[in-house]
DNA sequence: ATAAACCCTATTTAATTTATAGGGTTTATG
DNA sequence: CATAAACCCTATAAATTAAATAGGGTTTAT
């Protein structure tokens, strides 16, 4: 399950995307949106603007703002920042590989290579889906 | 990701699998194989039991075996076991439904039909691996 | 009778996630 | 230039969940 963080980063985003025409978005009136903590959405935010998937303006009258389109952010990019591996196992991450622990051969593991097929699977989904598709509903 | 105690499940299973043709296998036997805790593999046998996957035998000389033919043993039931829902949004889940608490509407949340779609290509396949398949690598 | 092995429930520990706290820095505005 | 608005940063606490341990109970082959 995707965390939290995760889930009100993907609204943060969605809730920008929709008012890219004003130059700036406070974090209040996200968070307030959503109801979301104002602080820990600051953290989501912040964590979004250090990956340079938004920008944000420092000062009275600032806020943040997308600083790209919406169809070039893909949605495996902002689970992989917040929450980390795609996969459903370490042994079958592409970005946070890890062996996994209690398996003798990775490439004598059935189990992995289920995975590996759910993985790609998954891939093929959130790596075309982007911020754009989910505008489009949202 | 999944649980170690999916992960346990699933390498319990195939080990009982393997040794189909000894009557019974030990829980110390697969602990010690996997490097599991015995007592903490133990309750995940038991769970898999209740749950009618697999019996056991009481006594000295007994043990587990499975009572169900592997290609029966469908991946997404083991891991629903264990771990619960294997949607990535409690909104999308077919076991474990719940709406999420930041979204104003299901039906226009455009995550959530993101979130459909790797719903179903994950269950295309949990659904129709089953412990036969693991074991034919593994 | 005994030892081996599963059965059951409760508790503890560890890890992770979620949230809060508190001050620092920048900047528009009057 | 004073002020208030707003983002910036790091640390800590609280809550939840996952993982492991504990300890005795019951069954059964020998």
């Amino acid at each position: 399950m995707l965390s939290k963080k995760t889930k009100y980063a993907l609204h943060a985003l969605t809730y920008l995307g929709k008012h890219k025409d004003e130059k700036t978005v406070l974090i209040h009136d996200i968070a307030e949106e959503h109801g979301i903590s104002h602080k820990f959405l600051e953290n989501i935010l912040l964590e979004l603007k250090k990956a340079g998937m938004l920008g944000s303006k420092k000062g009275k009258g600032g806020g943040y703002y997308l600083i790209k389109e919406p169809k070039d952010i893909p949605l495996s990019k902002v689970i992989r920042l917040l929450d980390g591996p795609i996969a459903l196992l370490p042994c079958v991450s592409l970005n946070y590989y890890e062996p996994c622990a209690e398996c003798k051969s990775e490439a004598l593991c059935g189990i992995n290579k289920v995975m590996v097929q759910v993985r790609d699977e998954t891939l093929k989904i959130l790596e075309n889906k982007t911020l754009e598709d989910i505008l489009k509903t949202g």
